[in-house]
DNA sequence: TCGATAGGGGACTAAAATGGTCCTCAATAG
DNA sequence: CTATTGAGGACCATTTTAGTCCCCTATCGA
């Protein structure tokens, strides 16, 4: 299916929620009830967003968490990524590829510039997109559209 | 990670396989052996391309696998979707959600166009495209740099 | 200085998905 | 009739994922 795993879902909507008050600090039980989430989870969720630098954390009483950086530098690709580890779709698509089928594979190059097709798709939609009460209609969908005539085309 | 299954990437690579020799019928053992990889699991992802109506197969002394369809009309989409269901990225994001965080959730319908824009993308790449052996460098890339541009500017 | 409020780190468990193997049955060609 | 080849499904081992819990540390304010 090509999921998101749950966590991350979670950190989207999280963050989106953090987004959209950002002068304010959060405690993981105010988020955890803002978003309908057990708050254990949520707390682990935090946790893995601070460790990825994506959020700044605060203890004490006046504490909880905040954005580290303004949400429209925030890509889903680092939501993800904090999460899940980077984007890759496949075992060889990353650096250190260690795939010792590259050569009967014949398909490695390809499946690598899909996959960086998506990443540079996750990295142009930011948290202040996802944040947005309207949906980003248009801006999105419509370009690809023209991907898929040209890379049609191609063949 | 965002990653494929790994049964996911050996149809990719079987499929290819094929489709560089569409015209004679390839048997389970024939794959398996081209393809590095054991029997058994190359078998069980053939059967599961046909089921999704990928792949026809052929019992007998000749038989074996071959193209459904031409390989232009066969998407990564179709492969994907064949091994590990249709592509969704988020609970919500295929047709009967039934989640019921929508409401604090906020973020669902962006999640969707996100997961549209995916789609779009690898429904515009074909198994021609990844038997080529010559990697198809710009015809996807270049245009996707254009969405990064516009979707940025719209924010 | 103390205590209440927050987060940090990590162990731990239960449940599910994944990968892989195997066995028996059915179809086809010669 | 027999050799070949796929269909279908059971089965198991392993890994991943989700979720919970506990104990420690930092910060604020009385």
């Amino acid at each position: 299916m090509l999921k998101l795993s749950r966590l991350t879902d979670y950190a989207a909507v999280v963050m989106a929620q953090i987004a959209r008050y950002p002068e304010q600090a959060h405690a993981a039980t105010e988020l955890a009830d803002a978003v309908q989430l057990p708050h254990p989870t949520v707390s682990k969720t935090l946790k893995m967003l601070v460790r990825a630098g994506l959020l700044e954390s605060r203890r004490g009483s006046l504490g909880g968490y905040r954005l580290a950086r303004p949400a429209t530098s925030i890509t889903t690709s680092d939501i993800i990524g904090a999460i899940e580890g980077p984007v890759a779709m496949t075992e060889c698509s990353h650096a250190d590829g260690d795939c010792d089928l590259v050569d009967t594979c014949g398909v490695a190059d390809n499946w690598q510039r899909v996959s960086l097709a998506i990443r540079t798709l996750l990295d142009s939609v930011t948290l202040a997109h996802l944040a947005q009460e309207s949906p980003l209609k248009l801006p999105v969908q419509l370009p690809i559209q023209s991907v898929t005539l040209a890379s049609r085309a191609e063949v």
